[in-house]
DNA sequence: CGCCGGACTTGATTCCGGTCAAAGCCCGCT
DNA sequence: AGCGGGCTTTGACCGGAATCAAGTCCGGCG
């Protein structure tokens, strides 16, 4: 047990899970923790490809700009997620911190390396890029389809799932307080609405007795059936 | 040259191009060439995961149902694009032919066994998902924040594009004929749109000079500059 | 050649979510 | 505790796309 499994988080659904000792050692050399005050950017798009991550701790999203300005969110990163598109040439997206994170940062070039060494490690990351394709291809459906409260239903829930997921506090029991990671514009970005209708949305299902808050980030569900019935309606 | 190169189109575009001449020859022996007409589907959401396939000619969809009963298209498939979900259990999406189209199957299981000992082919597949995955990203930024105008237009171009590439007629010279592989419905169901905006939407690039139709599948695009404007603004 | 059916277009109206504007509230700071 | 500023809520109004409802056109077939 070297120390880079911690730095990974959860060995087994890490990049690194499948690694003989040898390649961990070397993973860890490779590999340069680093901390992100929320709001803090780790790369923009446009930027020169030069280094892939794993998230350790806290939730980063992945946006762009649009040319009128506004942003899209077009996925968000929790701990044991990775960073970053080996064999491209530029970045496609800006990726910037919501909470505070930590991430493990790995120059593209090495880790390139030790994927074309260990084809365990190139074994993980496609399945998990395919999973992330899928996952992105569920959230096309969500923005081309579904009303906002709908979208907003399916974000908590995906939250929620996430949350539990990387032990970040929360658990699918009824009523645990979850801390959001974002706030109401970050909110909107992914949803693809605007704060104004992200906010009233949050009222109604207040309204409803469905979810309570608690100050700006917090939140519980109190009616997890009927959130997961809004989020399938149309 | 065996003759699983034609299966796989064009050489270097494809899964197969930098296999050994054995390693072709284990992949012909795998693969099974099948016609689809216009409308048949490969596969439906929830099917068990049980192949992989290559696009050898035509246009196919990948899409979704909600529950609520109306369509979303997450992926349009062309020619050298590669289908399935290796080391999934279940298929995700509907998979089904636009235009006629042809594909080479392979069964799940020996195509992971190829994969396993064919490296290249494990980090074409893993580039390809990559792009794919962006792909899907840039689109999502599409649906969460542009007007119909915006969608359409870029839904043109992408056509327009993905036609060229595949040399299956079009060209990006001004005045081009291209036949459109879908219809106003699935043009629709990919844009996240009413078959009635799409119509209007239609109507208006015509009124502008923007592009003309011709029948029901033809389009010429006469101000590429004009319409990827449109394609830009909000 | 004319008919038929499905795809497409066009028009009238409705409604969801955006926009603009004005409070209200949380929370860190002094 | 009091204050200030940014985040959030709430309200009035507007507009773009959906919906509902006729038509019209293309293309295949007798």
């Amino acid at each position: 047990m070297t120390k880079v499994c911690e730095d990974c988080v959860v060995r087994d659904r890490s990049l690194c899970g499948t690694l003989d000792d040898a390649a961990l050692t070397e993973m860890s050399r490779l590999g340069r923790r680093r901390k992100l005050a929320a709001g803090e950017s780790l790369q923009f798009e446009g930027d020169d490809n030069i280094l892939c991550a794993n998230v350790l701790g806290g939730v980063l999203k992945l946006s762009s700009l649009t040319p009128s300005g506004d942003a899209q969110t077009v996925g968000l990163l929790y701990p044991a997620d990775f960073i970053g598109r080996p064999y491209a040439d530029t970045v496609d997206h800006d990726i910037t911190a919501l909470t505070e994170a930590e991430v493990c940062i790995f120059a593209r070039a090495p880790f390139e390396r030790m994927m074309a060494e260990n084809i365990q490690l190139e074994r993980q990351l496609l399945e998990r890029t395919l999973s992330e394709l899928e996952r992105s291809r569920r959230w096309l459906l969500f923005l081309g389809r579904k009303s906002a409260s709908a979208r907003l239903a399916g974000l908590i829930i995906d939250i929620d799932r996430r949350m539990a997921q990387t032990g970040c506090g929360a658990d699918l029991g009824i009523g645990q307080l979850i801390q959001l990671p974002l706030t109401r514009t970050e909110m909107a970005d992914v949803l693809g609405l605007t704060i104004e209708t992200v906010s009233r949305e949050i009222g109604k299902l207040k309204d409803a007795g469905v979810i309570a808050t608690e100050g700006r980030r917090g939140l519980r569900i109190l009616k997890p059936a009927a959130l997961k019935a809004i989020m399938d309606s149309e």
